[in-house]
DNA sequence: GAATAATGGTTTGACGTCAAACTATTTGGC
DNA sequence: GCCAAATAGTTTGACGTCAAACCATTATTC
């Protein structure tokens, strides 16, 4: 009782559709912890950047920096793919990301439709900063958590998303 | 090489800021992972409600009405609380509510400031559909995932959560 | 080779979300 | 008792997000 969503091994099942439900600052189901892991990782993110002097950006910016620091010419279908948003979506951040400075577009000459998005220097040079943020947020992420609790972690987590 | 975000155990930590990133269908790291769950879950849970004829809301709204499954007398900052989104969104959230027939308003009348949000009969009759969409997403989310890692992803989890 | 389909991006409209400013009540200190 | 601080909700403005409609260009098909 009192529980969200999953009463273990009892008779009764408490009902807790969406992941966000809270009970008395206590975290009782995987799905909601999930949900609010990934919040507060989000958020812990957007203010490290923001430290840094990223105050205008949030992670979806991020996420197409990061992969353009990994492959530096990428198509609008490809970021959307990459990053797991709509192309709509996609953009929208982009044009964000060209008006700060970060990125450049430009349309392909052999295919008139596609377009490239590319890295400025400036866009460029955020990438170390980038590399500290994430090493102290994974550092932060991974404390206390054994190497057998990760790979468990994961294999866990695997299965669960390719339930759906 | 080709990872998102760490590359356990080796000398290189690939950098990923964000927990949306999608490397080739493959799902590298747990950070990312739990981003991707949260969100096939909750279309998921959207398209059952769709299917149960619930087609106007989304997941946050359904927490709302968890909520008052439980407790079926709640003030806005109760709600905001439990369903962790900030007062203004819980605002528009029970107002559509209201709109659609599925909640009331009141004010309290010995504390004039404080409102008083509670189901409609229309609203009560959620709560079976809630409790079999839930129970469905539950047992597909479980599916193959023994006990022993349901306890040992929940005390992982936990402790992750507790890092930030 | 012209009509049709497919593809890549953008636009538009709706919505959830937050933060900040605001309103209206209550409570506390003096 | 009155003024200041606290509290409960709402409003407003900005933004990320998606889906659907749309526009351009390239591929197909006959």
């Amino acid at each position: 009782m009192g529980d969200c969503c999953l009463s273990h091994n009892t008779v009764t099942v408490d009902i807790c559709l969406t992941s966000n439900y809270n009970e008395h600052m206590e975290t009782r189901d995987i799905v909601s912890l999930i949900s609010k892991i990934r919040e507060k990782v989000n958020r812990h993110i957007v203010s490290e950047m923001a430290k840094q002097g990223m105050e205008e950006i949030g992670t979806s910016h991020g996420d197409i920096l990061y992969a353009l620091f990994k492959t530096p010419r990428l198509t609008m279908a490809d970021i959307s793919r990459r990053i797991n948003k709509d192309k709509s979506t996609v953009t929208a951040l982009v044009d964000k990301l060209v008006r700060l400075g970060y990125l450049t577009k430009e349309r392909d000459q052999e295919d008139a439709r596609v377009v490239y998005v590319a890295l400025t220097p400036k866009g460029s040079e955020l990438e170390p900063i980038f590399e500290s943020i994430s090493r102290e947020m994974l550092d932060r992420f991974y404390a206390n958590v054994t190497d057998e609790e990760r790979e468990l972690l994961f294999g866990a987590l695997t299965k669960i998303y390719n339930n759906f």
